[in-house]
DNA sequence: TTTATTGCAAAGGCTTTGCAGTCGC
DNA sequence: GCGACTGCAAAGCCTTTGCAATAAA
């Protein structure tokens, strides 16, 4: 989809719940769909306030990230113990996350194969999935070779 | 795995480390392994703190969960959003979780096949897992046949 | 006795919220 | 002009932590 067409997306959004496009949402929005990478809260407040443009507070950066979350523009993942990150969703197809403990690193992978089978799983159990989450914490290749050893740089998240 | 034996290994693994088999430690861990539901801290606090015996703080019942799960005797499911949830571990196979969204039942599945492609997944991406997560949310049969509608007495997650 | 442990209350990390001023529509 | 939005700072939620008293070993 074309980041054009997003953002008509998202603008008819606003409108058809009479919302307003204010610049600080407007900054919000454009800034997730600029980046490939995940990002927290605090991360994209950071982003804001150190480019150019009108001030948009940690509150605002928080109703946004929810607004545009609700929307189905982006889509936020657990790391665990209290951690978000979000990611922006159009455009991309579904897929899981290995989640590198040593650098913090975040791979997506996804088998459809897997997806069947959890799909089976559920309607066997006459549950209806709504959502799921599909989280390998580990180490990642390039950890891995690094060190073969222990320690590192790692970001530390307690375990998994 | 019968109980006595699991207490032993506790207590082994406490003399060994030199920690001390204090009531409160004895209190926690006995007290979670009389559940077969899933527990919060504070649920877990407020068991302790209504039943008979030893006052048991809520900074204990922290520190000690943490001692458990460290010692892999109960693990810790985070429920999304912040949430965290506890079960015994020993005597339990591997599982992952359903949960319902609307009245916070949890169930397991596990199923080796899903296991086996994320394993291969991970291998083929040089990723070495630690861990994994694998969380479906939704409604389980119960819910679904309730009510055939929305709503509920839900707990209320926000979404998955 | 020695060292680990407890409880308390304060501090933390992250997110949400009440309110008054502001701005899109 | 009206109702939604923003920023601020305070409040919340859950968990962790420093410290002095306490209790295992």
């Amino acid at each position: 989809m074309k980041h054009a067409a997003i953002v008509k997306r998202f603008e008819e959004y606003l409108r058809e719940r009479q919302l307003k496009l204010t610049a600080q949402r407007r900054r919000v929005f454009e800034r997730s769909f600029a980046t490939h990478e995940h990002f927290t809260a605090e991360t994209l407040y950071e982003w804001l306030r150190d480019e150019d443009g009108p001030p948009v507070s940690r509150a605002t950066v928080y109703r946004t990230l929810d607004l545009l979350e609700r929307g189905g523009f982006i889509e936020s993942l657990d790391i665990g113990r209290g951690g978000l990150v979000y990611e922006h969703v159009l455009g991309h197809r579904h897929h899981d996350h290995m989640i590198c403990l040593e650098c913090g690193r975040i791979e997506e992978f996804h088998d459809e194969r897997i997806e069947a089978l959890q799909e089976e799983a559920a309607r066997s159990r006459g549950f209806e999935i709504e959502a799921h989450v599909h989280r390998l914490t580990g180490r990642c290749r390039a950890c891995r070779n690094r060190g073969a050893s222990r320690g590192g740089a790692g970001r530390g998240s307690k375990r998994a």
